[in-house]
DNA sequence: GCGCCAACT
DNA sequence: GGAGTTGGCGC
């Protein structure tokens, strides 16, 4: 908490914000560009060590690592100030620590099929076993839902997120969270000539900050007496978001996570992992210089590899305070000019790379070195299988039964002296299975061995990638044709995504609000505003005019209820008050599907007579379209309960 | 299409 | 540091 009192209020009330109706304005559209964004970067504090405690039921005081053959992939932080890393061998861990449980991870073994355990004598059978990360992977998801969940709670907008560590896009999730409700003032309606015009100052002094927030100290020449202005606003409501987004994955889930806050993502992530475990740190944009200084810059992003290195010893030091000091011109010497750009901007704490709106993944591998080294077609093939099982189940969890997702090519990587890969597109026209994905496998391993030196092999591994899209069941598209006014504008637009987020913006606003009496409003006491939020900060510059029409889209019969439903066409299971919007995307992307299946059939009619639905598409083959949880993967039900 | 790099546990 | 994954970029 920075000092409360204030010395005199306003005697100076002309003075204005450092920022600009414009900049506010690019906030609430997403804008990378605005000083006035914040961004959050969530990370699981030691994520496989949590897992492995939630599905063991140990406590937070219980050393515990997380054991892949002999050395350890993930120490609990319990066990950290034994002095045990995941650089030691678990006999190593012994020693330091007698009491600390090392847990093998699971595995699949040969001759098991695709179903992996928790076995005891697992890291004796390095020969026989593969790992799974399937556990993981399962958690994961549900932490992410998790969030998800929470962050509705503030926002209709779509969340972005990425695997195990999570990067929240705020920006516009900020705005809705009330910003413009909480400040009525902000609220204006802007002419064109005025747009660069200066905020009025933020009507308060001192910041409610949450005292269990770690707060940057500010740079040299700022001062924690001087008023706040917008971009501290922002960043406290983005603190006490986050705040709330990981208090639900403890209280959910009992998994911990420490998160970073600040205006763009390299700052996030920093900070982030200032205070672990179980800690949120800000960085305030008053604060970044100080901030950027005390650290390596090999520890930003990007630079912690073969770049880092080069700047290194281009420049005699891995200091970002040393870099500052070296002017623009000398970077260009020895980098080529988008790296110079880039590295001048980012030690100087700018960074304008965007979070991606990315949930699905875009590869699934399968992989096992071999020490020793294996030697024939026949040991080979044995990998095959497993790898083929391990993809193939992870694919259903994905959707392949339904037809929701599908592979177009599968690769094979194999390393003797170097490595090299293979790869082949996956017919379109066949199921996906066990026995397709081993076969193509094995037609590809053929190949490496007809080429020569394929033995003896140290690194064997199968992928599958350029994931596709399809569709579970037809009833969708006829029936949301209905809405036909919206379908000729919607089936323009190219960009799915786009009209994906600007389609909710016609839910209701009450869903959009959760001021609570703690937050932001104890500090200030202006009404919400209900209604018209479209309206009031968007200027004329919007860059997509067919997503305005989107706006229209009808908001049907919303009723704001707790409950969940499981969504017939794609089995998720998706809070009643999230229908309306899961219906709208699927809408949306049977569009999109459409104009690509009719795009497809011309083609197909004009070079030969394939009728357009004939090979795969609609069937929901296979357990009845119980989408999740089956039964023959079902170690996972047994565990996490 | 393939190789390479970076990141993470 | 090794093993197992994922994503992104460049040619």
């Amino acid at each position: 908490m920075s000092s409360a009192d204030p010395p005199n209020a306003s005697p100076d009330a002309v003075k204005h914000s450092r920022y600009t109706f414009r900049q506010l304005h690019l906030l609430r559209q997403g804008s990378t560009a605005t000083p006035l964004r914040a961004i959050a970067h969530i990370d699981l504090d030691a994520f496989y060590a949590q897992c492995e405690m939630v599905r063991l039921g140990t406590d937070r005081d219980t050393p515990l690592a997380v054991r892949q053959w002999d050395s350890l992939i993930a120490v609990n932080y319990a066990a950290r100030p034994s002095g045990i890393t995941r650089m030691v061998t678990t006999a190593e861990a012994r020693k330091l620590c007698p009491n600390i449980i090392l847990q093998h991870v699971a595995t699949f073994r040969e001759g098991e099929g695709g179903r992996w355990a928790y076995r005891d004598d697992s890291f004796k059978n390095i020969r026989t076993d593969k790992v799974s990360l399937d556990p993981y992977r399962a958690e994961s998801r549900k932490i992410l839902k998790t969030m998800k969940e929470e962050l509705e709670q503030w926002s209709s907008e779509a969340v972005d997120e990425e695997i195990q560590s999570l990067t929240l896009g705020l920006s516009a999730c900020l705005e809705k969270a009330g910003i413009d409700e909480v400040y009525p003032e902000l609220r204006q309606n802007l002419q064109d000539d005025n747009r660069d015009a200066e905020l009025p100052p933020p009507p308060t002094t001192a910041i409610p900050w949450d005292a269990r927030d770690s707060l940057i100290e500010l740079d040299k020449h700022e001062r924690e007496e001087d008023d706040p202005d917008w971009d501290d606003v922002v960043m406290q409501i983005a603190a006490e978001i986050v705040r709330s987004v990981r208090t639900a994955v403890w209280n959910q889930l009992h998994y911990t996570c420490s998160a970073g806050v600040a205006r763009n993502k390299m700052l996030a992530k920093l900070g982030s992992a200032c205070n672990k475990p179980n800690a949120q740190t800000i960085v305030r944009n008053r604060a970044v210089q100080f901030f950027l200084n005390g650290y390596k810059f090999t520890q930003i992003r990007m630079l912690g590899g073969k770049l880092g290195e080069q700047i290194t010893s281009d420049f005699g030091t891995e200091q970002v305070i040393d870099l500052l000091g070296i002017p623009y011109e000398q970077l260009r010497a020895k980098l080529d000019d988008h790296t110079a750009t880039w590295l001048y901007g980012v030690i100087r704490g700018e960074d304008r790379s965007e979070v991606n709106p990315r949930t699905q993944i875009k590869s699934m591998l399968s992989a096992k070195s071999f020490r020793p080294s294996i030697n024939s077609v026949e040991q080979a093939e044995k990998w095959l299988h497993i790898f083929a099982a391990d993809i193939y189940g992870r694919l259903v969890e994905d959707g392949v039964l339904e037809n929701r997702r599908r592979p177009r090519v599968i690769t094979l990587y194999h390393r003797v002296a170097q490595s090299r890969s293979r790869q082949i597109p996956i017919p379109g026209s066949s199921k996906i299975d066990e026995d397709l994905l081993f076969e193509l496998a094995k037609k590809l391993l053929g190949q490496v061995v007809a080429e020569g030196q394929a033995w003896p092999c140290s690194n064997l591994s199968l992928s599958v990638s350029s994931f596709e899209d399809g569709v579970s069941k037809n009833k969708a598209i006829e029936g949301f044709l209905v809405r036909g006014d919206q379908a000729k504008v919607i089936s323009q637009s190219t960009r799915i995504r786009e009209i994906d987020s600007t389609s909710k913006e016609a839910l209701p606003a009450e869903k959009k609000r959760r001021v609570d009496g703690g937050g932001i409003k104890r500090f200030f006491t202006h009404s919400p505003f209900p209604g018209d939020s479209s309206s009031a900060l968007v200027g004329n510059e919007s860059p997509q005019p067919a997503d305005q029409d989107l706006t229209n889209v009808p908001s049907g019969d919303f009723e704001p209820t707790l409950s969940q439903y499981t969504c017939d066409r794609c089995s998720k299971v998706i809070p009643e008050d999230g229908r309306e919007e899961h219906d709208d995307w699927h809408f949306a992307k049977d569009l999109e599907l459409q104009d690509r299946q009719e795009a497809i059939s011309i083609q197909q009619q004009s070079q030969q007579q394939t009728p357009p639905h004939s090979a795969r598409g609609i069937s929901t083959r296979g357990r009845g379209g119980r989408g999740r949880g089956k039964p023959e993967r079902g170690q996972k039900r047994l565990f996490f309960q």
